[in-house]
DNA sequence: AGAATTAGACTGACCAGTCGGTTTTATTTC
DNA sequence: GAAATAAAACCGACTGGTCAGTCTAATTCT
């Protein structure tokens, strides 16, 4: 039976990524996710080959997860504006459900940034979704429902956006709603570059 | 002399910053530091209490710049929006000369995240920013340069802007040209809030 | 001289990963 | 369906190496 080893593995998963994100990567030690999550350390470097690869397996997950979000959400809207609207939307689901693993995020960005491999495995995605809200501008910009202007400018500045709130609400307490303020915000900057009605 | 000490001391701090940068606050050893800096070990913890004072010492050092620069910058124009650009202006040329540098500031963001400490510590000029924008945009929107809108909302937004451009810079290769990208990205930001003649 | 600074060998804790062995589960055979 | 066998999963004491920080002695400055 299977059924028990899946068990553990996610349950490896599931305690590092705790770990990983309340005290960070480097100072989480491999006992201490063992000790948390009842597995012994044979168990643990059954599962896994080392430290590093457990933190890899998250990172895999993580990225297909969104995919699946945006690429379940993508398709439904027909209309340039909203359809962006939708996947800022899916975002700000996303960032809300995963409060407590946001700085896990942070350690992903910066290991790609030191890491050459993690940094491709990173990337591609990355640039899936840049690739993907070009094209949805363009589309925007051709049909007149987006204001003239490069459609790449507009991508980063909403990636940009999105990412800037993400960070900033790690930051800040608990308390402050930024499930609302982002939502807020992006749609603001959506209003600033739709198409105005003469032009 | 206190000038050699001075000396040893900055010499001490640039090669951490090089190193931390490069290859990460973790993985860099008092070790590599001294020899890389033609530091002893004895000199170094003459200096420094820990290795992480220095980070800390890094990161004031990179607080206080910042401040300065914003601070020389703030007074000069009167007209709402364009203060504000020149800002973002500041900031622009600000991430221009520390690109090499960038992870740093990552490694400070995700500190702060895990240790109330070091959250104490960048929490208090970033909420300065904030407050400082927030002001600025209250004034706008009574003078009518800004649209009507709550300020706090804005200051956001813009800040949001900036950190994910940093975010986004960080991770492309080096040739991208984010200066003028951001420069473009925030004052087409600043039109899209910008008061509108009518209203 | 003597205070400040520099030198680098040394220590002790910590920690990722290993290894020999046990227990549980799955499969085969009678 | 039960005994026998094979395979997968699990266990935790142990190891080897790393690294922040210490200590004593030497050197350099004033």
């Amino acid at each position: 039976m299977q059924k028990r080893s899946q068990e553990t593995r996610t349950r490896i998963l599931n305690t590092s990524l705790e770990l990983f994100s309340t005290i960070g990567y480097e100072k989480t030690g491999v006992a201490l996710i063992c000790e948390k999550g009842s597995i012994s350390k044979g168990s643990f470097y059954h599962h896994f080959p080392s430290k590093h690869s457990v933190f890899e397996a998250l990172l895999d997950r993580w990225l297909t997860n969104i995919d699946n979000q945006f690429e379940s959400e993508i398709a439904l809207s027909v209309d340039v504006p909203s359809s962006i609207l939708a996947m800022s939307e899916t975002f700000a689901q996303l960032t809300q459900l995963s409060t407590d693993y946001l700085p896990l995020f942070l350690e992903f960005w910066l290991q790609s940034v030191h890491d050459p491999m993690i940094w491709q495995r990173t990337t591609a995605p990355y640039q899936k979704y840049v690739d993907r809200f070009n094209l949805l501008f363009e589309k925007g910009i051709s049909e007149g429902s987006i204001q003239k202007m490069d459609p790449k400018e507009a991508s980063y500045m909403l990636i940009s956006l999105a990412l800037g709130l993400l960070l900033q609400k790690m930051m800040s307490p608990q308390s402050e709603d930024w499930s609302s303020m982002s939502k807020n915000c992006i749609s603001r900057l959506i209003q600033g570059i739709k198409g105005v009605p003469n032009a």
